[in-house]
DNA sequence: ACGGACGGGACGTCCCGTTTGT
DNA sequence: ACAAACGGGACGTCCCGTCCGT
């Protein structure tokens, strides 16, 4: 389960231009961070090295993100974009294609073309660092977590949610992989939807002696 | 450039009586190292938790490798390896003879079957943290020093002794890489001598225009 | 030498419609740091505390004090009022006779029967704390220089001005001690009275072989 | 209740001549942050300041106490010290006797008469800071609680034991009052004889409507 | 071979005080 | 008057690696 390419931050809705410096520091905070751990592997790298490349102080750092490794993991942005999304699904829906309703916001969201490369190497970093895997886990349970529960307050039962969750976060990883790889041309929506084909394609396969 | 498998320590030459404690201490050291750094990454591993395992102290690690790294390069036991095999071929041999002879002798001495298993959790490991491969990097080079020293002693000419040392340590690589994939079974000799002839091929094919 | 009971802002000279919003934001500061410094100590209070406790924010805190000592020292008030009284005494009385003055002053507008509690406990405060003491130091010589200057411009000599300013400020704080205690019924300017006689007759028995 | 003079370490009974450097590091460090508190108050007073004045740096600060406030408190010294002491008095003394017989070890061992003036200091510097304070407060409760279990552990009741602890901790504080004083010349085994003496004779006077 | 003091440095928390914008 | 970002710096924890003892 992974995420964003440029910082995305929360789009604070302001009545009229966006605050002046506020979107500037965490996503330079993001940039400096992922350019370290690409050039010197992340332990090797300190916070006050990133603050300093992006011409800030080890507070602002910490005051952006609890710990180092959050600064590759985008807050709960992705967890409110999730939520929302699943609610906002037509109540006709099944939970599976509440699900993948989300999804598909997620690719318009979140996962859109200019964030490709970012998150391309980000998931390179993580993947160098078992301290940022675990990490990734975490987070993943996390987001599965908050489908269910948004999943339930539609009216599912709790296995149809679990079971659609499950569903969605392996859709989601299969789509990533291949979003991001650079040979691939689709967007993230659409490797979406071939991966949720896939799955339940596979699943109408399964048999129990 | 990777080495040995089990510990592989300098065979201490001791006339009789030898082993009065345990003279395993490295071995066990290095056996516990390498367990927790893949139950819990390099990283995440600290030295007391490798002594504490092997039954032994901070103290005693430290005595046996410099560093926290070292414990997963064997000290200079294949430089001198190396080093006596090239000075031991015969003084017929053209340089890069005298490598081939050299790689011969650490399947038979370092990369014997036993060790197989181990050398290749050692590289899954290194491949895992980037200050254990800039460390294996040093290493690498350290030894290419050590074989080209060796090769100019014999009489080699320095364009001869570091284009043999290049090809030697390509071989080696492209060797290793095989020798410790699960699905081969020849030995380290026989990977390094077709590994040899290959690199040699391709050399026939250069063209400058 | 210390000063003030209850805030004792400068009464800023609106002509009509003063206080639109709550005029007393500096006074329920004062009133909340004072609480909580003799509940907590000094230093284990923060800004944040004394903003939240007086239901205003950090913010407000810093724009009416420069920091937060300053909260117990009442601004340039005591100073303005100094200079005015100095300056306002009769020109025939003498550098001494205006310094007394000046106290006089002090205790009508300064010094009231209704501030006496708040300036015991501020002084209790202060004492229990180096950072405070060394604050109200500095603000004792910055009062002295305010008398001695008023006095210059009255036309009084280097010596005679630095001489009556030293005695007043002995008087000073010997009537402040006297006021503050809880026994003593008289006013401040009756502690002065008697405080300026008493460092007088002393200074009659002064010696010199 | 309070306590030690100079450090007081524990003696480490060592076959013969104590480790060269081991007793010197706290007692250093104790003495230079006395020093600088006393210089420039307890909170202005950094943890790399008192290190760098005792030639050590801050993290050999932090291995000998747990935190800056714990410079000026003795481990468990004392502790261990009474403990002893009241489990060692005659089986056939009452549980009064037995900790007036721990308060005149502690007269031996702990409040010697080289400890007098470092125990005045540091009972001053306690006095300035609520932050000491409170910490001094936790010791005293957690004496109170070793002298109580020892008792039980002799077999008083736990009335007894309560009652017996809480009029030694109250000679306690007497005599270290008057001990410190620099007028008074009586050791502070004295001073807690005449206490134990005045607190028992005043509990005769106690009456009950 | 063991034990342990020591230096050094990163991490993460908390607070003060400043500045900028609403 | 409020809100929030920012710099600076202290505290306390943890770990590596060195150096001294036994």
């Amino acid at each position: 389960l992974s995420y964003h390419g440029t910082p995305l931050r929360d789009k604070v809705p302001y009545s009229h231009a966006v605050a002046r410096w506020q979107p500037d520091a965490p996503a330079r905070l993001v940039q400096a961070a992922l350019d370290l751990f690409e050039e010197q592997g992340y332990d090797q790298t300190t916070v006050v090295q990133i603050a300093q490349r992006a011409g800030l102080t080890k507070s602002t750092f910490f005051r952006h993100f609890r710990d180092k490794r959050e600064v590759l993991f985008g807050g709960d942005t992705l967890a409110h974009l999730l939520d929302r999304a699943v609610s906002a699904a037509p109540s006709a829906e099944t939970p599976l294609e509440a699900g993948a309703h989300a999804l598909r916001v997620l690719g318009q969201e979140a996962f859109t073309p200019d964030r490709r490369a970012f998150t391309a190497r980000r998931a390179a970093v993580i993947a160098g660092s078992p301290e940022l895997r675990e990490r990734e886990a975490l987070k993943g349970l996390s987001l599965s977590g908050t489908i269910t529960d948004a999943l339930r307050r539609r009216g599912a039962s709790a296995v149809e949610a679990e079971l659609a969750t499950q569903l969605c976060a392996l859709a989601w990883k299969i789509a990533l992989g291949r979003w991001i790889e650079p040979t691939n041309r689709a967007g993230f929506g659409e490797h979406v939807a071939t991966a949720l084909r896939e799955v339940l394609s596979a699943t109408t396969s399964l048999r129990l002696r």
